[in-house]
DNA sequence: CGAGAGTCGGGTAATTTGGGGC
DNA sequence: ATTGTCCAAATTACCCGACTCT
């Protein structure tokens, strides 16, 4: 039952972006360590990464143009 | 299990392309300093490589091929 | 509460990086 | 011009036990 119409930003988890990036979720966690990565955690300790933060590192520049120069 | 729909393209280490190739990691590493295969670097400058990129290569160009001669 | 999968944290081996020389 | 190999440093992958998440 998880229904509210908050601010709420799509979150992955250490698996999610460590098969994204074809490393190990270990790794990921280190990045966050490092603060390469923004981490958000859990109540409960658990990491977690913005979709769009990762998203953004893999193209390494998000506004990627077809017809940039 | 986590339910994030998250398409994640299909990447290789060097050494999972090198392998392919027949020819070391070092190889693959100048192909990408040359220009000739796109790489993906991980916050810690390590490369990745796109296995559909690699598969072309290998096969010459084409994605699929029905037929063998 | 009970069960399964995932994640955390620390440590060590393997892999990858970058440059130089043949 | 391209590939394989050597050196030192950095990053990544795997192992174990305990905790967290669904």
């Amino acid at each position: 039952m998880n229904a509210h119409p908050v601010d709420a930003e799509p979150l992955l988890t250490p698996s999610e972006v460590a098969t994204l990036f074809r490393v190990d979720p270990k790794t990921v966690t280190r990045w966050a360590k490092a603060g390469k990565l923004s981490s958000i955690r859990t109540l409960g300790g658990h990491r977690r990464y913005r979709e769009s933060e990762v998203r953004e590192l893999l193209n390494g520049i998000p506004q990627q143009r077809p017809s940039d120069g």
